[in-house]
DNA sequence: GGTTGTTAGTTACAAAATCAACTATTACTC
DNA sequence: GAGTAATAGTTGATTTTGTAACTAACAACC
């Protein structure tokens, strides 16, 4: 936005995000849907399990800044699609551990698979150094770091 | 994400727009809801006819990428809230123009004014030429070129 | 050791999004 | 000009999300 008083909505970040977002995402949503009928916050502890091992849904919430009743119905989700077990800790039996199952463990593997082939398609269109700029800009816009 | 085994979530392209998209639409999403009780695409149909003029819901639809349910529900939420009238075009009586009010017109350039400074916030991190890489890699991605 | 506070997780109810079917109008085709 | 297809927009049923209140377990304090 050069001009204070030319406000473009096409400029606007928040705005600009949310469609790059969208799109982006369209084609991946497609295929955990048609595939395992999952939701998006349902891949993603699917995958924050698959990369960082086992969690506390607690720990999940935190990592992918989601909210506890959020993460609670899709660890009920891929609980009955028998995606994860829960390990209730005997030293604090509020924590509930959470595994993937062999079954879980697969279609972990398969959406990764998916996912780096998408990632990959979509960052070709930057040049390498472009792509390093565009993801430590969106990291500190996140505040993942 | 460099090396073909090492997935990272973090690095994921459509994650970490969906990430980037919710943090830094928080804030915003916060005026709008509180100062005019104002949903989502209400503000993107609002901000769509007080920057481009009257303009049909399917244009609106067209220009936003949003499905036509979405915006037909919030153009009959901001007629509730005397934001805008309808006016069925005489020679294709399936169309209708949108309008804003006055009183619409004065919430849009309410809402855009907090807009512009939210935006400033957030590219004020960034330098001048980076920001502009990062607008245009986001429009290329959003495809809205 | 009982009261108070905090934390992990679930549930219930209301709000919102999605999807498909619907009406009304115009365009196309024979 | 009758029949069929296409377009703009709405509505209703279902699914998903958001908010707040809830249970259960633990911690801290006196």
């Amino acid at each position: 936005m050069p001009d204070d008083d030319e406000f473009n909505l096409l400029d606007f970040l928040p705005y600009l995000l949310n469609q790059a977002a969208e799109e982006s995402s369209t084609a991946f949503h497609k295929v955990y849907k048609d595939r395992y009928g999952m939701l998006r916050t349902e891949w993603r502890v699917l995958f924050h399990l698959g990369m960082y091992g086992d969690l506390t849904a607690k720990e999940i919430a935190l990592r992918s800044r989601t909210h506890k009743t959020k993460i609670s119905r899709a660890v009920a989700a891929l609980e009955k699609r028998r995606f994860l077990t829960r390990t209730r800790d005997t030293r604090d039996k509020r924590h509930e551990i959470l595994n993937l199952t062999a079954a879980g463990q697969s279609a972990y593997l398969d959406l990764r698979s998916v996912a780096q082939s998408y990632h990959k398609d979509l960052i070709s269109q930057f040049s390498e150094q472009d792509a390093k700029r565009l993801r430590d800009m969106l990291r500190r816009l996140a505040r993942t770091d």
